[in-house]
DNA sequence: CGTTCGTCAAGAGCAGTGCTCTCGTTTCTT
DNA sequence: AAGAAACGAGAGCACTGCTCTTGACGAACG
Protein backbone atom coordinates (compact mmCIF):
# COMPACT_ATOMS: atom_id res chain seq x y z
CA UNK A 1 0.00 0.00 0.00
CA UNK A 2 2.07 3.11 -0.87
CA UNK A 3 1.07 6.36 0.19
CA UNK A 4 -2.47 6.65 -1.57
CA UNK A 5 -3.12 9.73 -3.59
CA UNK A 6 -6.55 10.65 -4.04
CA UNK A 7 -8.89 11.05 -1.70
CA UNK A 8 -11.09 8.78 -3.76
CA UNK A 9 -8.23 6.32 -3.47
CA UNK A 10 -8.10 6.66 0.24
CA UNK A 11 -11.86 6.30 0.88
CA UNK A 12 -11.78 3.36 -1.18
CA UNK A 13 -8.88 1.24 0.85
CA UNK A 14 -10.56 2.07 3.95
CA UNK A 15 -13.82 0.69 2.86
CA UNK A 16 -12.21 -2.19 1.40
CA UNK A 17 -10.44 -3.18 4.72
CA UNK A 18 -13.69 -2.45 6.49
CA UNK A 19 -14.83 -5.13 4.61
CA UNK A 20 -12.67 -7.69 5.28
CA UNK A 21 -12.40 -7.03 8.56
CA UNK A 22 -16.31 -7.02 8.92
CA UNK A 23 -16.22 -10.05 6.29
CA UNK A 24 -13.43 -12.05 8.90
CA UNK A 25 -15.71 -11.04 12.40
CA UNK A 26 -18.45 -13.02 10.50
CA UNK A 27 -16.45 -16.20 9.43
CA UNK A 28 -15.29 -16.64 13.02
CA UNK A 29 -19.08 -16.54 13.91
CA UNK A 30 -20.90 -18.12 11.36
CA UNK A 31 -17.75 -20.16 9.47
CA UNK A 32 -16.87 -19.72 5.78
CA UNK A 33 -20.67 -20.86 4.75
CA UNK A 34 -22.44 -18.53 6.60
CA UNK A 35 -20.17 -15.34 5.40
CA UNK A 36 -23.07 -13.30 3.77
CA UNK A 37 -22.02 -10.32 1.61
CA UNK A 38 -25.44 -8.88 1.91
CA UNK A 39 -25.26 -9.25 6.24
CA UNK A 40 -21.49 -7.43 5.47
CA UNK A 41 -23.22 -4.59 3.29
CA UNK A 42 -25.68 -4.31 6.62
CA UNK A 43 -23.43 -4.23 8.92
CA UNK A 44 -21.32 -1.61 7.17
CA UNK A 45 -24.81 0.54 6.17
CA UNK A 46 -24.49 0.00 2.10
CA UNK A 47 -26.75 -1.66 -0.30
CA UNK A 48 -25.81 -5.26 -1.06
CA UNK A 49 -24.96 -4.13 -4.40
CA UNK A 50 -22.47 -1.51 -3.58
CA UNK A 51 -19.79 -4.27 -2.27
CA UNK A 52 -19.68 -5.42 -5.58
CA UNK A 53 -17.67 -2.09 -6.26
CA UNK A 54 -15.20 -3.27 -4.14
CA UNK A 55 -15.00 -7.35 -4.48
CA UNK A 56 -16.34 -8.55 -7.95
CA UNK A 57 -17.79 -12.20 -6.49
CA UNK A 58 -17.33 -13.95 -2.86
CA UNK A 59 -15.11 -16.06 -4.02
CA UNK A 60 -12.68 -13.14 -4.31
CA UNK A 61 -13.52 -11.76 -0.45
CA UNK A 62 -12.55 -15.15 0.23
CA UNK A 63 -9.51 -15.39 -1.20
CA UNK A 64 -8.56 -11.73 0.67
CA UNK A 65 -9.37 -13.79 4.07
CA UNK A 66 -7.60 -17.35 3.04
CA UNK A 67 -4.47 -14.84 2.62
CA UNK A 68 -4.92 -13.06 5.84
CA UNK A 69 -5.01 -16.11 7.28
CA UNK A 70 -1.89 -17.89 5.98
CA UNK A 71 -0.25 -14.90 6.81
CA UNK A 72 -1.68 -14.96 10.42
CA UNK A 73 -0.91 -19.17 10.92
CA UNK A 74 2.92 -17.99 8.89
CA UNK A 75 3.19 -14.60 11.13
CA UNK A 76 2.48 -17.01 14.46
CA UNK A 77 4.89 -19.55 13.40
CA UNK A 78 7.72 -17.69 12.05
CA UNK A 79 7.23 -15.46 15.84
CA UNK A 80 7.05 -18.49 18.22
CA UNK A 81 10.28 -19.95 16.12
CA UNK A 82 12.02 -16.31 16.08
CA UNK A 83 12.10 -16.25 20.23
CA UNK A 84 14.13 -19.67 20.56
CA UNK A 85 18.04 -20.20 21.27
CA UNK A 86 19.26 -20.85 17.30
CA UNK A 87 20.95 -24.16 18.63
CA UNK A 88 17.97 -25.49 20.42
CA UNK A 89 16.39 -27.13 17.50
CA UNK A 90 13.82 -29.59 19.57
CA UNK A 91 12.20 -26.15 21.04
CA UNK A 92 12.44 -24.35 18.17
CA UNK A 93 10.70 -27.48 16.65
CA UNK A 94 8.04 -27.95 19.04
CA UNK A 95 7.52 -23.94 19.85
CA UNK A 96 6.80 -23.44 15.99
CA UNK A 97 4.23 -26.73 16.34
CA UNK A 98 2.22 -25.03 19.14
CA UNK A 99 2.47 -21.76 17.47
CA UNK A 100 0.05 -23.87 14.64
CA UNK A 101 -1.97 -25.66 17.19
CA UNK A 102 -2.64 -22.48 19.27
CA UNK A 103 -3.48 -20.27 16.56
CA UNK A 104 -5.80 -22.94 14.97
CA UNK A 105 -7.58 -23.73 18.45
CA UNK A 106 -7.90 -20.04 18.46
CA UNK A 107 -9.24 -19.47 14.76
CA UNK A 108 -10.85 -22.45 14.01
CA UNK A 109 -13.04 -21.06 11.14
CA UNK A 110 -10.22 -19.29 9.67
CA UNK A 111 -8.02 -22.43 10.12
CA UNK A 112 -11.22 -24.56 8.59
CA UNK A 113 -10.77 -22.16 6.03
CA UNK A 114 -6.97 -22.58 5.36
CA UNK A 115 -6.88 -26.57 6.15
CA UNK A 116 -9.94 -28.09 5.98
CA UNK A 117 -12.35 -29.14 3.18
CA UNK A 118 -11.82 -26.81 0.61
CA UNK A 119 -15.41 -24.62 -0.39
CA UNK A 120 -17.19 -26.47 -3.23
CA UNK A 121 -16.86 -24.67 -6.17
CA UNK A 122 -14.01 -22.65 -5.04
CA UNK A 123 -10.28 -22.56 -6.59
CA UNK A 124 -7.51 -21.46 -4.96
CA UNK A 125 -5.75 -18.69 -6.86
CA UNK A 126 -2.11 -18.71 -7.49
CA UNK A 127 -1.55 -15.80 -5.28
CA UNK A 128 -2.06 -17.64 -2.49
CA UNK A 129 0.89 -19.95 -2.84
CA UNK A 130 3.39 -17.17 -1.23
CA UNK A 131 1.38 -16.96 2.13
CA UNK A 132 0.73 -20.79 2.20
CA UNK A 133 4.19 -21.60 2.51
CA UNK A 134 5.40 -19.36 5.47
CA UNK A 135 4.99 -22.08 7.96
CA UNK A 136 6.39 -24.84 6.14
CA UNK A 137 9.49 -22.82 5.38
CA UNK A 138 10.01 -22.55 9.32
CA UNK A 139 9.99 -25.94 9.80
CA UNK A 140 12.44 -27.00 6.59
CA UNK A 141 14.63 -24.30 8.43
CA UNK A 142 14.81 -26.23 11.11
CA UNK A 143 15.61 -29.31 10.22
CA UNK A 144 17.69 -28.04 7.80
CA UNK A 145 19.80 -26.26 10.47
CA UNK A 146 19.29 -29.45 13.11
CA UNK A 147 20.93 -31.26 10.40
CA UNK A 148 24.00 -29.27 9.30
CA UNK A 149 24.80 -28.45 12.93
CA UNK A 150 25.08 -32.27 13.19
CA UNK A 151 22.19 -32.56 15.85
CA UNK A 152 19.84 -35.11 13.77
CA UNK A 153 19.91 -38.94 13.85
CA UNK A 154 19.72 -40.73 10.55
CA UNK A 155 16.32 -42.35 9.50
CA UNK A 156 17.05 -46.53 9.78
CA UNK A 157 14.18 -46.43 7.19
CA UNK A 158 15.16 -45.33 3.56
CA UNK A 159 12.86 -43.77 1.15
CA UNK A 160 11.91 -46.36 -1.97
CA UNK A 161 13.51 -45.63 -5.70
CA UNK A 162 10.24 -43.96 -6.66
CA UNK A 163 10.15 -41.36 -4.18
CA UNK A 164 13.28 -39.74 -5.67
CA UNK A 165 11.96 -37.43 -7.83
CA UNK A 166 9.44 -36.34 -5.65
CA UNK A 167 11.56 -34.50 -3.01
CA UNK A 168 12.69 -32.10 -5.55
CA UNK A 169 10.24 -29.60 -4.16
CA UNK A 170 10.99 -30.30 -0.35
CA UNK A 171 14.79 -30.12 -1.04
CA UNK A 172 14.79 -26.36 -1.54
CA UNK A 173 12.98 -26.13 1.33
CA UNK A 174 15.81 -28.39 3.49
CA UNK A 175 18.72 -27.82 1.39
CA UNK A 176 21.68 -30.38 2.10
CA UNK A 177 19.56 -32.43 3.97
CA UNK A 178 19.01 -36.31 2.56
CA UNK A 179 16.07 -37.61 1.33
CA UNK A 180 15.51 -40.02 4.25
CA UNK A 181 15.30 -37.00 6.68
CA UNK A 182 13.49 -35.14 3.93
CA UNK A 183 10.36 -37.52 4.02
CA UNK A 184 10.66 -38.26 7.55
CA UNK A 185 10.58 -34.57 8.03
CA UNK A 186 7.20 -34.38 5.44
CA UNK A 187 5.53 -37.12 7.58
CA UNK A 188 6.30 -35.62 11.04
CA UNK A 189 4.63 -32.04 9.51
CA UNK A 190 1.36 -33.54 8.57
CA UNK A 191 0.97 -35.52 11.57
CA UNK A 192 0.88 -32.04 13.27
CA UNK A 193 -1.72 -30.93 10.64
CA UNK A 194 -3.66 -34.29 11.67
CA UNK A 195 -3.37 -33.63 15.25
CA UNK A 196 -4.50 -29.72 14.75
CA UNK A 197 -7.40 -31.18 11.81
CA UNK A 198 -8.87 -33.58 14.74
CA UNK A 199 -8.66 -30.86 17.70
CA UNK A 200 -10.04 -28.37 15.85
CA UNK A 201 -12.88 -30.12 14.25
CA UNK A 202 -14.09 -31.65 16.74
CA UNK A 203 -12.94 -34.97 17.03
CA UNK A 204 -11.45 -35.17 20.09
CA UNK A 205 -14.36 -34.70 21.88
CA UNK A 206 -15.54 -37.06 25.10
CA UNK A 207 -12.04 -38.36 23.91
CA UNK A 208 -9.58 -36.00 25.08
CA UNK A 209 -9.88 -33.26 27.92
CA UNK A 210 -6.78 -31.92 28.31
CA UNK A 211 -5.82 -31.18 25.01
CA UNK A 212 -2.62 -28.96 25.20
CA UNK A 213 -0.46 -31.64 27.09
CA UNK A 214 -1.98 -34.52 24.86
CA UNK A 215 -0.73 -32.41 21.81
CA UNK A 216 2.80 -31.60 23.71
CA UNK A 217 2.89 -35.21 24.22
CA UNK A 218 2.38 -36.15 20.73
CA UNK A 219 4.91 -33.44 19.50
CA UNK A 220 7.44 -35.08 21.67
CA UNK A 221 7.00 -38.27 19.95
CA UNK A 222 7.26 -37.08 16.94
CA UNK A 223 10.22 -35.15 17.41
CA UNK A 224 11.75 -38.03 18.67
CA UNK A 225 10.78 -39.81 15.44
CA UNK A 226 12.07 -36.95 13.17
CA UNK A 227 15.41 -37.31 15.61
CA UNK A 228 15.95 -34.12 17.12
CA UNK A 229 19.19 -35.42 18.85
CA UNK A 230 17.86 -34.72 22.74
CA UNK B 1 -35.59 -52.75 8.96
CA UNK B 2 -38.58 -55.46 9.75
CA UNK B 3 -40.55 -56.95 7.27
CA UNK B 4 -42.20 -53.92 5.93
CA UNK B 5 -45.82 -54.98 6.68
CA UNK B 6 -48.01 -52.42 4.65
CA UNK B 7 -47.45 -50.99 1.04
CA UNK B 8 -47.15 -47.43 2.38
CA UNK B 9 -44.40 -48.75 4.57
CA UNK B 10 -42.91 -50.37 1.99
CA UNK B 11 -42.77 -47.47 -0.64
CA UNK B 12 -42.23 -45.00 2.33
CA UNK B 13 -38.69 -46.86 2.79
CA UNK B 14 -38.16 -47.55 -0.73
CA UNK B 15 -38.36 -43.57 -1.31
CA UNK B 16 -36.52 -42.76 1.58
CA UNK B 17 -33.97 -44.87 0.33
CA UNK B 18 -33.96 -43.04 -2.94
CA UNK B 19 -33.82 -39.97 -1.88
CA UNK B 20 -30.14 -40.81 0.10
CA UNK B 21 -29.18 -42.27 -2.95
CA UNK B 22 -29.82 -38.94 -5.14
CA UNK B 23 -28.53 -37.18 -2.38
CA UNK B 24 -25.00 -38.75 -1.77
CA UNK B 25 -24.23 -38.54 -5.57
CA UNK B 26 -25.45 -35.09 -5.45
CA UNK B 27 -22.64 -34.73 -2.45
CA UNK B 28 -20.35 -36.46 -4.67
CA UNK B 29 -20.19 -33.86 -7.60
CA UNK B 30 -21.43 -31.10 -5.82
CA UNK B 31 -19.63 -31.34 -1.99
CA UNK B 32 -21.77 -30.66 1.08
CA UNK B 33 -22.59 -27.49 0.41
CA UNK B 34 -24.28 -28.11 -3.21
CA UNK B 35 -26.48 -30.23 -1.84
CA UNK B 36 -29.97 -29.08 -2.21
CA UNK B 37 -33.38 -30.78 -1.30
CA UNK B 38 -34.93 -28.82 -4.29
CA UNK B 39 -32.62 -30.41 -6.61
CA UNK B 40 -33.17 -33.96 -4.94
CA UNK B 41 -36.84 -33.64 -5.23
CA UNK B 42 -36.10 -32.26 -8.60
CA UNK B 43 -34.36 -35.36 -10.03
CA UNK B 44 -37.07 -37.60 -8.29
CA UNK B 45 -39.97 -35.96 -10.13
CA UNK B 46 -41.27 -34.64 -6.82
CA UNK B 47 -41.99 -31.23 -5.12
CA UNK B 48 -39.76 -29.81 -3.37
CA UNK B 49 -41.86 -29.69 -0.05
CA UNK B 50 -42.71 -33.29 -0.23
CA UNK B 51 -39.19 -34.61 0.86
CA UNK B 52 -40.31 -32.64 4.52
CA UNK B 53 -42.24 -35.85 4.35
CA UNK B 54 -39.37 -38.21 4.60
CA UNK B 55 -36.56 -35.76 6.61
CA UNK B 56 -37.87 -32.97 8.75
CA UNK B 57 -34.70 -30.80 7.43
CA UNK B 58 -31.77 -30.72 5.29
CA UNK B 59 -29.64 -31.77 8.62
CA UNK B 60 -31.29 -34.62 8.88
CA UNK B 61 -30.88 -35.69 5.77
CA UNK B 62 -26.90 -34.41 6.06
CA UNK B 63 -26.86 -36.93 9.26
CA UNK B 64 -27.95 -40.14 7.43
CA UNK B 65 -25.40 -39.35 4.66
CA UNK B 66 -23.10 -38.78 8.05
CA UNK B 67 -23.57 -42.30 9.04
CA UNK B 68 -23.31 -43.77 5.93
CA UNK B 69 -19.99 -42.19 5.45
CA UNK B 70 -18.64 -43.42 8.84
CA UNK B 71 -19.66 -46.59 8.01
CA UNK B 72 -18.48 -47.08 4.37
CA UNK B 73 -15.31 -46.38 5.74
CA UNK B 74 -15.13 -48.12 8.50
CA UNK B 75 -16.38 -51.49 6.22
CA UNK B 76 -13.25 -50.39 3.97
CA UNK B 77 -11.15 -50.85 6.82
CA UNK B 78 -12.45 -54.27 8.75
CA UNK B 79 -12.48 -56.41 5.42
CA UNK B 80 -8.87 -54.54 4.47
CA UNK B 81 -7.69 -56.08 8.22
CA UNK B 82 -9.64 -58.92 8.26
CA UNK B 83 -7.73 -59.88 4.84
CA UNK B 84 -4.59 -60.06 6.24
CA UNK B 85 -3.05 -62.89 8.50
CA UNK B 86 -3.34 -62.35 12.17
CA UNK B 87 -0.24 -62.95 13.43
CA UNK B 88 1.43 -60.24 10.80
CA UNK B 89 0.53 -56.98 12.66
CA UNK B 90 2.50 -54.56 10.87
CA UNK B 91 0.62 -56.30 7.68
CA UNK B 92 -2.86 -55.17 9.04
CA UNK B 93 -2.02 -51.74 10.28
CA UNK B 94 -0.64 -51.24 7.45
CA UNK B 95 -3.27 -52.57 5.39
CA UNK B 96 -5.74 -50.69 7.61
CA UNK B 97 -4.32 -47.21 6.98
CA UNK B 98 -4.19 -47.55 2.98
CA UNK B 99 -8.02 -48.31 3.15
CA UNK B 100 -9.00 -45.04 4.89
CA UNK B 101 -6.66 -43.53 2.42
CA UNK B 102 -8.29 -45.36 -0.43
CA UNK B 103 -12.25 -45.01 0.47
CA UNK B 104 -10.84 -41.20 1.25
CA UNK B 105 -9.19 -40.39 -2.41
CA UNK B 106 -12.53 -42.31 -3.93
CA UNK B 107 -14.71 -40.44 -2.28
CA UNK B 108 -13.82 -37.01 -1.22
CA UNK B 109 -16.47 -34.96 -0.45
CA UNK B 110 -18.22 -37.82 1.66
CA UNK B 111 -14.72 -37.89 3.44
CA UNK B 112 -15.12 -34.50 3.78
CA UNK B 113 -18.60 -34.18 5.35
CA UNK B 114 -17.21 -36.50 8.11
CA UNK B 115 -13.51 -35.62 8.70
CA UNK B 116 -13.33 -32.31 7.23
CA UNK B 117 -14.25 -28.78 8.41
CA UNK B 118 -17.96 -29.03 10.38
CA UNK B 119 -20.42 -27.95 8.40
CA UNK B 120 -21.69 -24.31 10.17
CA UNK B 121 -24.35 -24.59 12.65
CA UNK B 122 -24.69 -28.53 12.40
CA UNK B 123 -24.09 -30.72 15.29
CA UNK B 124 -23.87 -34.09 14.63
CA UNK B 125 -26.37 -36.35 16.94
CA UNK B 126 -25.33 -38.72 19.51
CA UNK B 127 -26.57 -41.72 16.88
CA UNK B 128 -23.18 -41.12 14.93
CA UNK B 129 -21.10 -42.61 17.57
CA UNK B 130 -21.46 -46.35 16.94
CA UNK B 131 -20.92 -45.51 13.40
CA UNK B 132 -17.91 -43.36 14.16
CA UNK B 133 -15.68 -45.71 16.38
CA UNK B 134 -15.75 -48.80 13.65
CA UNK B 135 -12.45 -47.66 11.92
CA UNK B 136 -10.19 -46.89 15.25
CA UNK B 137 -11.68 -50.01 17.05
CA UNK B 138 -9.80 -51.89 13.96
CA UNK B 139 -6.70 -49.81 14.81
CA UNK B 140 -6.66 -50.09 18.47
CA UNK B 141 -7.36 -54.13 18.30
CA UNK B 142 -4.11 -54.47 16.06
CA UNK B 143 -2.29 -52.54 18.63
CA UNK B 144 -3.74 -54.93 21.32
CA UNK B 145 -3.08 -57.83 19.23
CA UNK B 146 0.26 -56.82 18.53
CA UNK B 147 0.77 -56.35 22.26
CA UNK B 148 -0.36 -59.36 23.21
CA UNK B 149 1.67 -61.00 21.28
CA UNK B 150 4.90 -59.40 22.99
CA UNK B 151 5.40 -58.24 19.08
CA UNK B 152 5.99 -54.19 20.02
CA UNK B 153 8.52 -52.47 21.17
CA UNK B 154 7.99 -50.39 24.80
CA UNK B 155 8.29 -46.48 23.51
CA UNK B 156 11.33 -44.20 25.39
CA UNK B 157 8.90 -41.61 26.27
CA UNK B 158 6.43 -41.99 28.78
CA UNK B 159 3.38 -39.81 28.93
CA UNK B 160 3.39 -36.72 31.33
CA UNK B 161 0.96 -37.31 34.92
CA UNK B 162 -1.02 -34.65 33.50
CA UNK B 163 -2.41 -37.71 30.71
CA UNK B 164 -3.14 -40.41 33.40
CA UNK B 165 -6.98 -39.79 34.05
CA UNK B 166 -7.14 -38.80 29.85
CA UNK B 167 -6.18 -42.34 28.22
CA UNK B 168 -9.57 -43.82 29.69
CA UNK B 169 -11.39 -43.95 26.57
CA UNK B 170 -8.50 -45.28 24.75
CA UNK B 171 -7.93 -47.78 27.03
CA UNK B 172 -11.27 -49.61 26.19
CA UNK B 173 -9.90 -49.74 22.62
CA UNK B 174 -6.68 -51.65 23.08
CA UNK B 175 -6.57 -53.39 26.60
CA UNK B 176 -3.93 -54.74 28.43
CA UNK B 177 -1.77 -52.26 26.72
CA UNK B 178 0.18 -49.81 28.42
CA UNK B 179 -0.52 -46.16 28.65
CA UNK B 180 2.78 -45.22 27.01
CA UNK B 181 1.91 -47.48 23.78
CA UNK B 182 -1.75 -46.01 23.64
CA UNK B 183 -0.48 -42.79 23.51
CA UNK B 184 2.13 -43.45 20.36
CA UNK B 185 -0.72 -44.81 18.82
CA UNK B 186 -3.34 -42.08 19.20
CA UNK B 187 -0.78 -39.91 17.70
CA UNK B 188 0.18 -42.74 14.84
CA UNK B 189 -3.92 -42.17 14.34
CA UNK B 190 -4.00 -39.07 14.32
CA UNK B 191 -0.83 -38.75 12.21
CA UNK B 192 -2.71 -41.23 9.38
CA UNK B 193 -5.57 -39.04 8.99
CA UNK B 194 -3.30 -36.10 9.05
CA UNK B 195 -1.70 -37.56 5.54
CA UNK B 196 -5.35 -38.34 4.39
CA UNK B 197 -6.72 -34.91 4.80
CA UNK B 198 -3.70 -33.25 2.87
CA UNK B 199 -3.75 -35.39 0.45
CA UNK B 200 -7.72 -35.09 -0.27
CA UNK B 201 -7.63 -31.14 0.66
CA UNK B 202 -5.62 -30.63 -2.06
CA UNK B 203 -2.21 -29.96 0.15
CA UNK B 204 -0.13 -32.27 -1.75
CA UNK B 205 -0.76 -30.84 -5.31
CA UNK B 206 2.09 -29.66 -7.49
CA UNK B 207 4.10 -30.99 -4.72
CA UNK B 208 3.85 -34.99 -4.14
CA UNK B 209 2.65 -36.59 -7.75
CA UNK B 210 2.97 -40.47 -6.43
CA UNK B 211 1.28 -40.22 -3.20
CA UNK B 212 -0.21 -43.82 -2.97
CA UNK B 213 4.49 -44.44 -2.79
CA UNK B 214 4.74 -41.82 -0.85
CA UNK B 215 1.84 -42.51 1.92
CA UNK B 216 3.18 -46.09 2.43
CA UNK B 217 6.66 -44.49 3.10
CA UNK B 218 5.10 -42.45 5.88
CA UNK B 219 2.72 -44.88 6.81
CA UNK B 220 5.65 -47.25 7.10
CA UNK B 221 7.60 -44.35 9.27
CA UNK B 222 5.19 -44.38 11.17
CA UNK B 223 4.54 -47.85 12.42
CA UNK B 224 8.37 -48.18 12.84
CA UNK B 225 7.94 -45.79 15.50
CA UNK B 226 4.95 -47.41 16.87
CA UNK B 227 7.03 -49.79 17.13
CA UNK B 228 5.66 -53.32 15.79
CA UNK B 229 8.46 -55.71 15.69
CA UNK B 230 9.75 -56.10 11.86
C1' DC C 1 -14.03 28.10 -14.67
C1' DG C 2 -16.92 24.78 -16.75
C1' DT C 3 -17.45 20.36 -18.86
C1' DT C 4 -16.71 15.60 -19.32
C1' DC C 5 -15.70 11.19 -17.76
C1' DG C 6 -15.11 7.62 -14.36
C1' DT C 7 -16.59 6.07 -9.90
C1' DC C 8 -19.96 5.29 -6.69
C1' DA C 9 -24.43 4.00 -3.85
C1' DA C 10 -28.92 2.75 -4.50
C1' DG C 11 -32.74 0.14 -6.06
C1' DA C 12 -35.18 -3.26 -8.67
C1' DG C 13 -34.98 -7.69 -10.24
C1' DC C 14 -33.56 -12.77 -11.39
C1' DA C 15 -32.85 -17.39 -10.08
C1' DG C 16 -31.94 -20.12 -6.51
C1' DT C 17 -32.22 -21.86 -1.50
C1' DG C 18 -34.49 -24.03 3.16
C1' DC C 19 -38.67 -24.24 5.15
C1' DT C 20 -43.89 -23.58 6.38
C1' DC C 21 -48.65 -23.74 5.62
C1' DT C 22 -52.85 -25.16 3.46
C1' DC C 23 -55.66 -28.06 0.64
C1' DG C 24 -57.46 -31.95 -1.51
C1' DT C 25 -56.49 -36.91 -2.13
C1' DT C 26 -55.10 -41.48 -0.94
C1' DT C 27 -54.32 -45.09 2.27
C1' DC C 28 -54.56 -47.49 6.58
C1' DT C 29 -57.06 -48.54 10.87
C1' DT C 30 -61.01 -49.37 13.63
C1' DA D 1 -68.12 -47.96 6.05
C1' DA D 2 -66.29 -43.93 8.91
C1' DG D 3 -62.51 -41.60 10.98
C1' DA D 4 -57.64 -40.84 11.21
C1' DA D 5 -53.27 -40.57 9.53
C1' DA D 6 -50.11 -39.89 5.79
C1' DC D 7 -49.18 -37.95 1.48
C1' DG D 8 -48.17 -34.83 -2.91
C1' DA D 9 -48.95 -30.45 -4.82
C1' DG D 10 -48.81 -25.65 -4.68
C1' DA D 11 -48.26 -21.04 -2.92
C1' DG D 12 -45.58 -18.27 -0.16
C1' DC D 13 -41.82 -16.26 3.15
C1' DA D 14 -37.27 -14.80 4.02
C1' DC D 15 -32.92 -15.34 2.53
C1' DT D 16 -28.81 -15.81 -0.73
C1' DG D 17 -25.28 -14.31 -4.80
C1' DC D 18 -25.33 -11.60 -8.56
C1' DT D 19 -26.77 -8.30 -12.60
C1' DC D 20 -28.48 -4.18 -14.60
C1' DT D 21 -29.94 0.50 -14.66
C1' DT D 22 -30.29 5.08 -12.74
C1' DG D 23 -28.86 9.21 -10.82
C1' DA D 24 -25.39 11.78 -8.11
C1' DC D 25 -20.84 13.09 -6.91
C1' DG D 26 -15.86 14.20 -7.55
C1' DA D 27 -11.62 14.61 -10.09
C1' DA D 28 -9.12 15.73 -14.13
C1' DC D 29 -8.86 18.16 -18.59
C1' DG D 30 -9.70 21.81 -22.03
Amino acid sequence: MTASRTARERVRAELTREITEIARRQLATEGAGGLSLRAVAREMGMVSSAIYRYFPCRDDLLTTLIIDGYNAVGAAVEQAEADCPRDDHLRRWLAACEAVRDWAVAHPHEYALIYGSPVPGYQAPPDTVAARVRDVTVLGRIVSDAWQAGAMRTPTTEPPPALEAEAAGFRELMRGVPDSVIWQAVSTWTALYGWVNFEVFGQFQNAIEDRRTAFRHSMRLLAETLGFAQ
